[in-house]
RNA sequence: GGUGCGUUAGUUCAGUUGGUUAGAAUACAUGCCUGUCACGCAUGGGGUCACGGGUUCGAGUCCCGUACGCACCGCCA
């Protein structure tokens, strides 16, 4: 037996117990003739004592222990004579009797401590060493316990976890797949599912009315901190459902997952905000709403009443009110100035304007605009005394407020009002179902193609398809999308027009999609579903910038597993197989 | 495809206006130490300053390019 204790189980009552532990060597204090040994696994640290007065040859074989060997040993439970506070098992220690050394190891490259001193990058080549740290660790543990919470919630609303394939068909529309070739059918792919979304409608005209999974989906687009090339959504769908059916079912399954993993009993239904009034107050599909600082719109108060040309050849001007910032020094400014000018911003500039102690305005444009108007700025942004308001302007409105919505954003943080441990959720509804794609000179599904149409838009669909809104909605906690979903489209004559307003031919989207728009001729359901992004959720709650971190494995910014070396060429052998020829341009 | 920042000891980093032998901390090794728990003390080993080119009497330092990493834009139905 390897052992009768775990590491972090032993306590004063088990003191006087002959136990059997074993684990990692994860320091190595020599006193003299005395040595200490903290012995680590994954449920704690216990302090192992060896001395040299009462087996000198067994502390000696303790003080050749390396970090990180991996060792076994037999010893007596005893009350520590100083405790320590830190550590769960603090109270006890193990006087060892006989010691095995199960393994050696190599000095690690970085230190397994909760502050370790390694990269990133040197973290993840050695990632079976990283998920020894604790921090680490406890973000796997989370992760499980999350997916465990979801399980069992969906399997008492009558869910079924059903698996579908990972070798699909290759679709063109939506993100860049990743393909496999097919060996038996030379010539010919698989694509890795970007999500399993027509299958799961095909599981709803199967009859499995309420079907989730939590599967891997592949996307080979560019990476961030919060997207990898390969993620996992839970993802769901119910038949003989209404937008609201869904939003209410999800909802709970939010407030589940608050109320079993964070302590925290959410009573209030989320608040609804729809796509326009998001954009219009902050400029994003995702808005974060731990703070304030909506936008007001100020084309009334500043266009034409001056004589600033900016204003007056903009299209949009609109304005936040950050509260107590009328005292930023010109250098601050001059920094919020330079921050919304950044390439990836692209503002030309920033207008400001401090509401001072005696209630009068001084801004950068004063020399444009009367006091009077300024007062109206004023009002117009219900600002007061000792606040700062900030302007943005432009000719292209959905541009300009995203550039404001970045600056809210800078905002929120330098005023430390994005704070990790406050949670601010809602829905966002009411997309539109279509958005204008310049590179591809056509309309593209905003969800997908499989998205239904308001009801009460449908007509919109011959005459203004632009202005068409969906049954669609998106779950966003503090400015990031945890989950979205729709109402999908079970009426084979609607799916047929949409794909013609995507600018398929009737004969592309059979090609494509002519599986599921058949299978809509043996009598679908009407049905819907939602998918939440299970790695942003376990982020979400851990309070990680990146969800590399709740990822056991995960790739770095090229796409690439450093730990594997992935990916690699593959033998000419493999490429003859597969009738691959490898041909890579200059 | 693009923008910004970075690359110096095993590791995390510092390195002044371009100037003698490139430092610190930590890790590692050795020794001392019987109650430590970030133990302490002493000693020691450890460097292709990412790579290639250029400027210069002289480059870790300045310039150009490449590679790699991170953040972001585009992209992500």
């Amino acid at each position: 037996m390897f052992r009768t204790n775990t590491c972090g189980e032993l306590r004063l009552a088990d003191a006087g117990k002959t136990v059997t532990l074993s684990g990692w060597v994860q320091r190595v204090r020599k006193m003299g003739g005395m040595t200490f040994v903290d012995l680590r696994d994954r449920y704690g640290i216990t302090q192992l004592v060896f001395n040299d007065e009462v087996n000198a040859e067994l502390c000696a074989q303790a003080n050749k222990l390396g970090r990180e060997d991996v060792i076994q040993i037999v010893g007596r439970v005893n009350e520590r004579e100083s405790k320590n506070k830190h550590l769960d098992t603090g109270d006890i220690e193990i006087i060892v009797d006989v010691l095995n050394v199960l393994n050696t190891s190599l000095t690690p490259p970085f230190t397994i401590e909760d502050n370790s001193d390694g990269g990133d990058d040197l973290r993840m080549k050695y990632r079976y060493l990283d998920l020894r740290r604790n921090c680490v660790r406890k973000n796997m543990e989370l992760r499980h316990q999350m997916t465990m919470e979801v399980r069992r919630y969906l399997d008492s609303k009558g869910f079924l976890e059903i698996e579908t394939p990972m070798l699909i068909g290759s679709t063109p529309e939506g993100a860049r797949d990743f393909v496999v070739p097919s060996r038996m059918n030379p010539g010919q792919f698989y694509a890795l599912p970007q999500s399993p979304q027509t299958l799961k409608q095909l599981l709803m005209v199967a009859g499995m009315d309420r079907y989730f999974q939590i599967v891997k989906c592949f996307r080979d687009e560019d990476l961030r901190a919060d997207r990898q090339p390969e993620f996992t959504q839970i993802d769901c769908e119910m038949s003989f459902v209404e937008q609201e059916d869904v939003i209410s079912l999800f909802e709970g399954m939010a407030k589940h997952l608050f109320k079993t993993i964070r302590g925290v009993e959410l009573t209030e239904d989320f608040p609804r905000m729809p796509w326009s009034e998001a954009m219009r107050l902050y400029g994003s599909d995702k808005p974060d709403t731990r703070f304030g600082m909506e936008f007001v719109e100020l084309m009334d108060v500043l266009k034409g009443t001056g004589e600033f040309g900016v204003f007056n050849d903009a299209t949009y001007i609109g304005g936040i009110c950050a509260e107590g910032c009328a005292s930023y020094t010109r250098k601050q400014l001059d920094q919020l100035t330079d921050f919304v000018k950044r390439s990836q911003i692209g503002a030309k500039g920033l207008v400001y304007a401090r509401v001072q102690d005696d209630g009068t305005v001084k801004s950068s444009v004063d020399k444009f605009y009367t006091q009077d108007v300024l007062q109206n700025l004023k009002s117009a942004m219900n600002a007061k005394e000792g606040d700062l308001i900030l302007i943005m302007s432009g000719d292209d409105t959905m541009r300009t407020r995203k550039q404001l919505c970045e600056l809210r954003l800078e905002m929120g943080n330098q005023l430390g009002l994005r704070d990790k441990n406050k949670f601010s959720l809602l829905w966002i509804v009411d997309f539109p179902m279509f958005e204008w794609s310049e590179e591809e000179g056509r309309l593209m599904a905003m969800h997908h193609p499989f998205t239904h149409p308001k009801d009460e838009d449908i007509p919109l669909l011959d005459t203004n398809p632009a202005a068409v809104r969906a049954d669609a909605y998106d779950m966003v906690c503090n400015g990031v999308e945890v989950g979205g979903g729709s109402i999908r489209i079970h009426d084979p004559e609607l799916q047929d027009k949409m794909f013609r307003i995507l600018g398929f031919t009737h004969e592309k989207a059979q090609e494509q999609f002519g599986f599921l728009m058949n299978a809509f001729k043996y009598g679908a359901p009407p049905h819907g579903g939602l998918a939440y992004g299970l790695d942003r959720w376990v982020s979400l709650f851990a309070g990680l910038d990146s969800i590399r971190d709740c990822i056991a494995f995960p790739k770095n910014n090229s796409g690439r597993d450093v730990m594997l070396d992935a990916p690699s060429n593959i033998d000419q052998k493999q490429l003859d197989e597969l009738n691959l020829v490898i041909n890579i341009k200059e």
